[in-house]
DNA sequence: GTGTATGCAAAACATTTGCAGGATG
DNA sequence: CATCCTGCAAATGTTTTGCATACAC
């Protein structure tokens, strides 16, 4: 997790202005537990900063996404970001289905996948969806499926 | 894979009507290759058949999901379908980035991973991506990175 | 013939772009 | 104060929906 100072930094180094905008998405990630659509950013946002615009939010996201401080994933629900994972190691994803927590998984399926050497393989994408110990009590307790 | 007859008859069976456009959309999945986006699927489709409309590619590809004939699967670029995997037991695919052709792969992680007792798992999902050996061939020649 | 499927048009939704005014460094 | 960023509006792309006609059964 990138803490809000560090994400503020890097955009000023970068040459870009810290705008209020900016510092509230900055904000919001730094503390956002799970991905967030650009819905969710707009919604969020709008609680701080009235009269926000919905292409700011876009330009925004794709703005930190190349700056290295967001991850766009590719849900079946459409696009979501995240701060981007600090952990060094490659590695793939728990993901709440309730809350959008994720927890890193180290292992990865790659080592022990029997690939025909005529192959080539570019990338790879491991995931696996579920509930967290909270979301899944809560599921228990509203009687869901 | 499914052949177009199995199509047809599944159509037929539930009452649906096997119209022209179902059909030259059965035979276009059961002849393709890999995923086809919608836009894929309207543009193949228009060769055979002109005068076709974009809401009833929609359409047609929801009743044939819903029908279990198609899969949809969420990829960065978008919704693409494709026939629905026919083999029996649990797997997982290797996808070609060039044809989109797909190679099943057996071993499935999560035999591997361990998961926290308290999170609970619902779906998964592991792809492989690159270039089968034709695809592969093609690039070389062309001087691909 | 009856009812479903199609095509058209328009709506709904997501995302991008041009431009003038406003805020940042 | 020069430039970058924002908000508005409009464009673009994707997917859905309403309705009259056409087609399958």
């Amino acid at each position: 997790m990138q803490t809000f100072d560090e994400i503020v930094t890097l955009m000023s180094a970068r040459g870009l202005r810290v705008t209020d905008q900016r510092k509230t998405l900055a904000k919001l990630f730094s503390e956002a537990i799970g991905y967030l659509s650009p819905k969710d950013v707009y919604d969020h946002m709008g609680k701080t900063y009235s009269g926000l615009s919905f292409d700011t939010v876009y330009r925004n996201l794709r703005v930190m996404e190349e700056l290295g401080v967001l991850e766009q994933v590719m849900f079946e629900e459409g696009v979501k970001f995240k701060i981007h994972c600090r952990e060094n190691d490659h590695h793939h994803h728990m993901i709440c289905l309730g809350c959008g927590k994720t927890y890193p998984i180290k292992f990865c399926p790659m080592d022990q996948t029997n690939v025909p050497t005529d192959f080539k393989v570019i990338r790879h994408k491991f995931e696996v969806f579920g509930h967290c110990k909270a979301c899944a009590e809560e599921e228990q307790v509203q009687g869901g499926e």
